[in-house]
DNA sequence: CATAATGCATAAAATCTCCTTATGTATAGT
DNA sequence: ACTATACATAAGGAGATTTTATGCATTATG
């Protein structure tokens, strides 16, 4: 039924080389040599089993047939190409983003607007359901993830360190009577308190710790709820702080220690397909987003200094 | 501005692999194997800078791009497809023969009926307006020639022999009462004298031929002519009587003796390029004239023995 | 729940296609 | 006649494509 269709590289060349009623000039326009469109030509010819050309003395001609299907060929490439075009445009116009929820609420929620300005062309979509997305097998353009930032088959840049320290609602702290000490931790509840997070800081802080059961899974995911939780003055969480400057400039968090902990070699990472790593709509994003980092941590380290000579930071 | 497609082979797979959103299928249609299929679309999408295809555990089903752009391809191929197929039915109805005028006048015109009535699907454009076509360089699918047969790169077949012997009206016979020997002819005037075909009968029946100047050309070209004119009664002419068979029966014509002189090698012959051999049309055209030609000297076999018992045939 | 079957990916090796180079032929223009 | 143009052809090689063989993940089955 499907009746089998010539070789397709000499339909190229035949629909070159009919638009141009020559050999020579067709050659130029694919970049080959003449004898390879002679070549490609005979090839056609033969398996259609009918002339499409005429030799004639310095020119050729199309014949009957050739001339008839000629122009559905170019219709056809034409269709060809209007295809790919379509599919730069239409793949160049949404950028898919998978991003871990914290990242995404934290960070990417107040930013997002200033690349949506910079880059009116393109639309985004932010999903933050999925928790660690494999490109071959979801629709990403790129995905920001936590992480030690080695995955097979990823281009993958870090953004930032996954520093954790308590943070605790001021009033919460006031009740009783402040915070001075880690140890203070302690009468409060502590939110997420199976987080392993918090072993790591009471252990860097020298507190004991036999008493803290800790989870398999760190609690990045997590951050956000807890933070909540913390706002709302439930207990202490253990956070990043610089997820949460809104709430700290605010007041409605405050971070008793400047003693930050840290997941060496884990943190928050830009990852995308190595071979996509020059699509433009990932380029741009990429540009952006490092751009967007490196002002976020330049800002940072001026919070805390600020911080540290206000003395709201007890140093450990 | 022709930006660059993508290797059309992978186009082609696509366009399977996207129709039955599998990779085996599109293999078994495509008659490779599943590898290849794999390899195809991972070149395309590289090539293109998208995924095409979402990987999912058992089956492959398109992206957003891939919907996007797969019924375009799928048009795009149908195309193709339809151009060959007109290619095949339009180059398939056209039976283009180019024949020398002689045997065009004298054998094909009265038979060419009965092909058309056989095949009534074909049309048929006979033409004898060139001597011998270059099939390369004119649009003819078989040609009926004159020589020895062996043409380069043609397929050739032998019809019949260039048999001769001179034709005579009666009207004219009789006004120098009778033709009983050759050197009669020599009381007529000699149409087409210059022919080497007169000396060639003439030597054959032992007469002299030193005041016969011979043009370098044979005159089977133009026998139709001369023909015409021994029948007006202005001359003997030298013909090939199996083409005169109507004016001798009708009486318009006379062949005194049963003489016949050959071109040995040389006759008429059926010829088209030898790739060509397969195709419908010239299979019907070759099988029909050859039962032709073949009833042809069948009758020809009877209608000269006829003649002979009658004896209006004198035997030299 | 273990096992088989299905569907795709990948690596290595074998082909095979297609292109180039080099050259030949025919023709048109000078 | 001579030169330039346009196409054809042959030989050789580079590269693309395919196959084979295998692995992996998932679904179906006993």
């Amino acid at each position: 039924m499907t009746s089998k269709l010539p070789p397709l590289s000499s339909l190229r060349v035949f629909e070159a080389a009919a638009r141009h009623g020559s050999f020579t000039r067709a050659s130029e326009e694919l970049g080959m040599t003449q004898a390879a469109v002679s070549y490609q030509m005979k090839i056609l010819e033969e398996r259609v089993g009918t002339a499409l050309f005429l030799r004639k003395p310095r020119q050729v001609s199309l014949t009957e047939t050739g001339r008839r299907i000629a122009p559905v060929i170019t219709e056809a490439f034409e269709l060809l190409r209007s295809a790919f075009v379509m599919a730069e445009d239409s793949s160049q116009r949404l950028l898919s983003i998978t991003a871990v929820t914290t990242f995404a609420a934290s960070f990417l929620a107040e930013r997002m607007g200033s690349f949506q300005i910079k880059h009116d062309d393109l639309a985004v979509r932010l999903d933050t359901s999925l928790p660690l997305v494999d490109f071959t097998r979801e629709e990403f353009d790129v995905g920001i993830r936590s992480g030690g930032g080695s995955w097979d088959g990823l281009e993958s840049h870090f953004l930032i360190p996954c520093d954790f320290t308590p943070l605790v609602n001021p009033e919460l702290a006031e009740s009783i009577g402040g915070i001075h000490q880690p140890s203070d931790l302690l009468k409060l509840p502590l939110v997420g308190i199976s987080d392993p997070w918090w072993r790591s800081w009471f252990e860097a802080v020298g507190l004991p710790t036999d008493d803290l059961k800790c989870r398999q899974k760190s609690g990045m995911m997590l951050q956000l709820l807890e933070a909540r939780a913390a706002e709302a003055g439930q207990g202490v969480a253990i956070l990043t702080p610089a997820f949460f400057r809104d709430s700290l400039k605010r007041g409605t968090l405050m971070q008793p220690f400047d003693k930050l902990c840290r997941d060496e070699g884990y943190g928050y990472w830009l990852a995308y397909p190595k071979a996509r790593r020059n699509v433009p709509k990932i380029k741009k994003f990429r540009e952006w987003l490092l751009a967007e980092i490196k002002e976020f941590n330049a800002r940072e380290e001026v919070i805390i200094q600020e911080m540290r000579d206000s003395g709201q930071l007890i140093s450990l």
